[in-house]
DNA sequence: ACCTGAACACCGTTCAAGT
DNA sequence: ACCTGAACACCGTTCAAGT
């Protein structure tokens, strides 16, 4: 009440007389040009919100109380328009989904490792919004039309069905989670350096991880101490295409002979 | 002070004269003799604690407070054994990463395959622990003799340095991200009964899988429509194993041919 | 060095009550 | 149907104070 006072739209604290009636007078129409002037609750500008959050400060970020806050209402709220928090968050994932392209290439290889591509791409964007990808099963219409022309190359390429279906679900667990991966690495590295390319990030890892494994008895470990310089060797970017490759090189290896 | 009273360690509750003084030894000595009677505080018993609610109801399910009482105290006090409860949760997966063995087998793709399988079944041992591998670089003594194997096997096979570095790299993030997805899974299709076989649990998945799509338009995605039965068919064990096998069917090809 | 109580600054969700 | 204030039952971490 005390606090109400202070703001400028509850003149009636200035009376003596009436004080009452007019304070809820006052009160009720305070409340309706706040909300007035507040953006309007629903699923998308909330969705809006917390992916602006995720952006900027990553899932473990939002919670319903600080998505409430922008709204200028308490988390209650937010329960009219999603069941929880984890619907919350799906629903974000789903906007970032839609981000996802699939590209258009002769050769079913090429499609497949651009889809790659572009679905860590658009992770990447959103901080670690692929943490919330593992056991997500998209139903989107663009998925959808996704999925069929991913589909279709491969199993028109030769690919049998059963691993085409299944490689879509491989290649998707395991987009996800080298994003994720990576942007836990790009935080614990970027402790004091902030928006450095990713190529010095990269680099400074090398360098730890040599450090880590450094004291390591070589006599012991022959191949072990035989392989380090290699094991720390090259960018995140090329590790991922690495495996993207050795995936897309099983699912090649399936395609039946020619008669 | 008051619900102190009600326990039988503090007679002095009873006596009128010199209660203060009384009281406080009586204090210390209740002290002292709870002290002595719980389980000493350590990094070792609170990994058994976290470890053991991590088994039960999962890693979300730890909390500083809740161990901290398993010990009779405050949280506060595990601040003097580890520096926050990441490190807690890191030690716990430190612990199932040393029940994990690289087996023995002449041919190389079995020792990879092999440790792939006993990786998962690790983490499957041991609820959603799979979660805390990402960006996690273990270098215990064990690991690094299970790497020193692993390396031998297949670089002594012909697999090019890098190739098996990366390989290593590769195969722990799948299976890592296999075993988290798994167990999300498991939770979702676990909400009425518990405890049910793996095959049946699978079989719900597949029957809600083919609902979701099924609405789905089969002429605008004839491909989807074809691949649909066999994208839901096999086991989750089954889906694993094929994906480790592209993997390694991957690596297999990177080996230059004899001269 | 190890431990503690109390406090700080948060959480997700529910529920009766309002419009 | 949508929204709200207040409450419930929690969080991780810090800090001065104790031993």
């Amino acid at each position: 009440m005390d606090e109400r006072c202070s703001t400028h739209e509850h003149r009636s604290c200035q009376l003596g007389w009436a004080a009452m009636s007019m304070g809820k007078v006052d009160r009720v129409r305070a409340k309706a040009a706040k909300r007035a002037r507040r953006r309007p609750l629903s699923k998308q500008a909330m969705v809006d919100v917390a992916l602006r959050i995720v952006d900027t400060e990553g899932t473990e970020a939002v919670s319903m109380r600080r998505v409430a806050a922008e709204f200028d209402t308490g988390p209650a709220s937010l329960y009219a328009h999603v069941r929880d928090k984890d619907e919350l968050l799906r629903l974000v994932l789903d906007r970032v989904i839609d981000e996802m392209e699939v590209p258009t290439a002769d050769a079913w290889q090429d499609v497949v490792r651009g889809f790659a591509h572009n679905v860590r791409s658009a992770y990447q964007r959103h901080a670690d919004v692929a943490r919330l990808s593992f056991a997500h099963i998209p139903t989107g219409e663009k998925v959808l039309a996704g999925s069929e022309r991913l589909l279709r190359a491969m199993i028109e390429a030769g690919v049998p069905d059963r691993v085409a279906a299944w490689a879509l679900d491989i290649l998707s667990l395991y987009v996800g989670a080298d994003a994720f991966e990576g942007w836990i690495m790009q935080q614990r590295f970027s402790h004091d350096a902030r928006g450095r390319p990713v190529a010095e990030v990269d680099a400074d890892f090398v360098a730890s991880v040599q450090h880590d494994m450094g004291a390591m008895p070589a006599d012991r470990y022959p191949y072990l101490a035989r392989a380090l310089p290699v094991m720390t060797s090259g960018t995140s970017d090329e590790r991922f295409s690495f495996g993207v490759d050795m995936l897309i090189a099983g699912f090649a290896a399936q395609i039946p002979e020619q008669p």
